[in-house]
DNA sequence: TATTTTCTGTGATAATCATCACAACCGCAT
DNA sequence: ATGCGGTTGTGATGATTATCACAGAAAATA
């Protein structure tokens, strides 16, 4: 596939004429890391734009004392990077490669030339942000009232909207993350990810195949726990 | 002081030129709410961008057995609203006057016109956004991992640092929101906000005088919290 | 000023959950 | 197969912190 054509497939973008596009798409240049490597790392100076040709990649923060805190996990066509060449600061997160991953990148300058010279572009970011800002919004709501058994449920929630295929009300995640990485989402141990999967399997209302979690009845579930 | 001139202290607007400025004040209506009052209710439409013209508010979200999470207190040239008109999905959460406020409010249609018009605007606003999701991560990353201490010392941080004055090196919190507030964005319990400030006022950190808080080495209280 | 309401301090108790420790399991390379 | 690194399951234990209960202080209202 193109770069062109992949850009098409990524919100902000996809209001662009083809003709616009080429010419972004000419400036982007691609890029691929393997499983594990750290694109971009916390407080390095923030000067590329990167969007996920393929693969996926974990959102961290840092601890001092080594934990790991995983704000996002994002996937194709989703894109990052954009924070700290907005504001100028330094970047507060690291950007961790979750499964070998391709990515496009394009210069701050380019990028910033882009918002200048396309308001669309510009307009459809601001959408993005504010789908983020209210994503963590509910994020510090769940880690603020509720208990691990509903973290960790909404954190279910979560991946069941961004990784998850839907048949009949039921919601299929392929591939379910490593309990030690919903841990660090849902802001609980790792231990406790494994008992509370337990408790809700034992409550009928998921069940685990091999490396996918099945949520029976998706609203339901929904209505539970948020 | 002028509607316009009102607009000059909101940095999305700052880089205007008199004459622009002066053309969006005439579309702005002003309004007053006393002390408690709610301005937008949570799954309302979004159909209004308000700036804080005097006073403050509170941001929040509700849990259905009725806890509160202060997600931010915003406080003169503050703006909110922007959320819902950006993506046109419903509100997201609760905006209270928290002391007797007067805005300034601007249509959905004036103001993404105004965007459109002035792509400064949108790129100020890109900023703005970035800045808070930092902020968000960052308030994620203190609920996940610190304890009750920690939390409660980053929230104290916060407040310094959008609501202090600074005075060699010691920095006071004039009118320190209730303990209740306190706990809620920090999620926790009022009364461990209680213990904790007391617990680090022995520790010689802080010290309390009437509604008054003083850190007394805001940069030795940043290093030990953050 | 008196009175009511709201906010704060503090003890006692119980619940939740992190942590440690280790066994079992899985996928993968030899 | 066999072994090995990484992942998961599960018990026991203790620390942290929420909750309840109420007294005292401060602020708002009459």
């Amino acid at each position: 596939m193109s770069t062109a054509q992949h850009l098409r497939n990524v919100p902000i973008f996809s209001d662009l004429k083809d003709n616009d596009l080429n010419i972004i798409a000419e400036k982007m240049v691609s890029r691929s890391y393997e499983k594990g490597k750290m694109i971009l790392l916390e407080e390095s100076q923030g000067e590329t734009f990167f969007i996920i040709k393929k693969g996926a990649v974990k959102v961290t923060r840092q601890s001092d004392d080594g934990r790991e805190v995983i704000l996002a996990i994002l996937g194709e066509s989703d894109f990052f990077g954009e924070m700290s060449l907005l504001d100028g600061e330094g970047r507060s997160a690291n950007i961790v490669s979750n499964e070998n991953a391709e990515v496009l990148t394009l210069s701050r300058s380019d990028f910033l030339d882009c918002l200048e010279t396309y308001p669309k572009i510009a307009i459809a970011l601001l959408e993005e942000l504010a789908i983020r800002l209210r994503k963590s919004d509910q994020h510090i709501e769940s880690l603020s009232l509720s208990d691990s058994e509903h973290r960790i449920a909404i954190t279910l929630i979560r991946f069941a909207q961004e990784l998850g295929t839907i048949r009949k009300g039921e919601v299929t995640i392929k591939n379910l993350p490593f309990q030690q990485d919903i841990a660090n989402m849902a802001g609980t141990s790792r231990e406790t990810v494994s008992r509370t999967i337990k408790l809700l399997e034992e409550k009928n209302l998921v069940k685990k195949d091999k490396k996918d979690l099945i949520i029976y009845n998706f609203d339901e579930f929904r209505q539970l726990f948020s």
